[in-house]
Order: C-alpha cells, then sequence, then structure tokens
DNA sequence: GGCCTAAATTAACAGTGTTAAGTAAGTGAG
DNA sequence: CTCACTTACTTAACACTGTTAATTTAGGCC
C-alpha cells in the first residue's frame, strides 16, 4: 500500500524540480525569455510532462513567485513583532519590501509589474496577488500601530497605507526596468524615499 | 523633379498610416497581444511592408509611444510656464503626469513599465526613454523652483526629484496593473500620494 | 504472463517576429 | 517605343512560441 505513496512522493519531486529549473531560468532571463522547451530540456524531460504538474505557463510562474513571495512574508513578520517604536518598525518594513523587490527582479516583474491576463473572474482576480495582498496586511497593520500611537496625521489607514505602497513601488519597479538611469546613490534614494513618505504622514512634532 | 517629392510624401503617409494603426490596436488590446500580421491586416498590406518603415516591433512602438509623449511634454511645459506658487505648479505637474499614464496606460506600460532589452550600448540606453529623461526634466525644474524659493527642508534637487518621481510611477503603475484591487476613491489616492510626497519634502513651517 | 492504470512521449496545430528571394510597377535614358 | 533600373511591395520560408490530442512506455496487481 506504500506503493501509492511512493508514486506521491515522485510525482510532488519532480513536480519540485520543475519549479526549480524553471525559477532558476526566470531569475537568469527572465519569464518571458524563457520557453517551456527549454525548462523541459533542462530537466531533461520532454515539454508536454511539465502540463501535466502546470495547467500552463502562467500557473508555473505564479507558483513560482508564491514560493518566493513566502520568504518576503517571513522577514516581514519577523519585523512585525520587534517591539518598540511603530514608525521605526514601519520604515524597517517599507525598507525590506523595497530590498526584496530588487533582491528579485524577475519575481517582482511577475507578481507586480504584469497585468492580470482578462479572464480574472471570482478566484483568478483573487488568487495572483494573494501574496502581494499578504505583503500588504503587514504594512496596514504597521500603519494602524502608528496610527494607535497618535504619530499619523490622519486615521485613514486605508489611504495611508495604499500611498506608501506606491511609493515602496514605485523606487523599486523603476530601479528594476530603468537600472541605467543616472540615479543617485541607491541607500541615500531609497531612505530618501522612505523618509520622505512617512514625514509626510507624521505630524508635524515641535 | 516634383516625382521624388511625390513618392516621399506618399511614403510619409503610409508610415503614418501604420502608426496609427498599430497605435489603435496597442491602445484596445495591449503591445504584446497584437502581432504584425494583424496591424498589416489592418491597413492592407503585407506583414513585411511595415518592416520597410520601421526595423521591428519594438521601433514601432517606440515611435508610437514618442508621438503619444509629446502630448505629455505639451501638457507640462503648459503647466510650467504658469505663474504662481511653486508648489501648487509642482503638484498640478505631478498629476498631470499621474492622469496622463491612465489615460494611456499602454504607452505608459511600455515606456516605463518594460524593461529595456538587453542590448542597449550607447543610443540605445539613451533612445528609448528620452520621452520618460524629458519629461524628468520638468519635474526637476518645478522642483528648482521649489527649492530657490526656500520651500523645501533639503536643496538636493536630484533626490528630490527622484523621490518624487518614484512616487508618482508607483500610483500609475499600481492602478495601471492592479486596477481590482480595493483601492480607495482614486481622487483621494491621487490627492492623497501628491500631497504626502511633497509635505515630506517641505519645510515643515509652524 | 497478461491486464490495467498512470506517466511520459511524439506529432501536430496555430500562432509569433523576422529575413531572403522574387515580382510588379513606374521612371529615365537611348 | 523600348530597355534597363530603381523602388515598393509580396510570397515563401525559417526558427521559434505555448498548447493539445493521440500514442507509447513502464510498473504494480491478479
Amino acid at each position: 500500500m506504500g506503493v501509492r505513496e511512493r508514486r506521491a512522493r515522485e510525482k510532488r519531486y519532480l513536480r519540485q524540480e520543475i519549479l526549480d529549473a524553471a525559477s532558476e531560468l526566470f531569475v537568469k532571463e527572465g519569464f518571458e525569455n524563457v520557453s517551456m522547451r527549454r525548462i523541459a530540456d533542462r530537466i531533461e524531460y520532454s515539454p508536454t510532462t511539465i502540463y501535466l504538474y502546470f495547467k500552463d505557463k502562467a500557473e508555473l510562474l505564479e507558483s513560482i513567485c508564491q514560493e518566493t513571495f513566502s520568504k518576503l512574508m517571513q522577514r516581514l513578520s519577523k519585523i512585525l513583532e520587534q517591539p518598540g517604536d511603530p514608525i521605526a518598525r514601519l520604515k524597517r518594513g517599507l525598507l525590506a519590501y523595497i530590498e526584496f523587490g530588487l533582491e528579485n527582479p524577475h519575481h517582482y516583474r511577475s507578481t507586480f509589474m504584469t497585468p492580470i491576463p482578462e479572464g480574472f473572474d471570482a478566484e483568478k482576480y483573487i488568487k495572483p496577488e494573494s501574496a502581494g495582498i499578504q505583503a500588504f496586511d503587514f504594512l496596514r497593520r504597521c500603519v494602524y500601530d502608528c496610527i494607535a500611537a497618535g504619530k499619523f496625521k490622519s486615521k485613514d489607514a486605508e489611504l495611508a497605507s495604499q500611498t506608501l505602497w506606491a511609493g515602496m513601488h514605485g523606487v523599486t519597479s523603476l530601479l528594476i526596468t530603468h537600472s541605467h538611469f543616472p540615479w543617485v546613490d541607491r541607500k541615500r534614494l531609497l531612505h530618501g524615499v522612505v523618509d520622505t513618505l512617512v514625514a509626510g504622514l507624521q505630524v508635524h512634532e515641535e
């Protein structure tokens, strides 16, 4: 009776092997520059085998991105449970988000910079960005804390969170797509954006 | 001798016809969902004819985007020459940028949200974003004015401009790619982002 | 050993951007 | 008027792409 289980284990293994091969190629060359045939070559299976494990190329990509973004969640949750000044915690979270995006440009691009492909009723509309929504929840909680501590001008946590997300996404995505633009020193830019945004939300103390 | 000129005129006309057809299709369905063959069908020429006028699909796209972005330049330059409070002028310019992006999502996506395709020595590296660089110059000049008027905390115009651009690009691109996210009221969001960013740069007056 | 199911493969389709070779038309010279 | 030549355009083809249907291969069970 262990046969069935061994089979399942093997299936899971091959599935992971596909994910790993595809991920490596995507990271190196970008989603749209990697064909199903090349992934198949790498794992030494026929191209169509991949379709036994993933519905299509998009689902394969999605699985990979979810894998990657779970790492971001880990980082963010660690930051969230740290004690101390909520503003400092917020800033640390924002920076972590940006840095994560810059470390994983292709994954970031796929999940946040690619339009949802038209057919998006019900599940499709919520699932592809579930990683993003989770990350956004972390952000919102940080913002709640800041508001609760009376640090912010407005009590509208939703607006503040979305504003912050927009700012974060802006730097991250611009640095990814326009890496050859004459940016100021990267560290200064990142801190500049984070500090400006948070300062803009904060109450002018003194 | 007028023959040569008539021919040139006809060539220019067909070139424009290609641009128009392609632009319309791109706007409606997005760059990657429109094939050269479909563009050719629409103007009732063979697909390869397009290649007599444009080096490849990318150059065709680039021409279209430049056409579109020149409209943005016009809007921005009008705002720039308005007299009055430099802060108000800056805010108006930022909003115009965002609104333009939202009005032309496909063009915006193509010029600002698509990575430069690897081969980018010398010209390639500066040309594709020349539209963007021009727009950025407008922004920088607005920022200069604000600094000159003593409105900003820091005197670093470059950092301030890049920070602002990042913020603008963030809202714009997120609204384009994630239009189904539960955003707060759009107008409030846009003003929220603009106000927060500018407030974050401004000196805390009282 | 034969059967059956599951997994993986081959072949094919319809489409893509792009290039090389070929064709038709209109101009200028003899 | 005719021949050569240039220019504009088309046809055919290449090397890909994601994906599907039909087929083959392999492994466990009776």
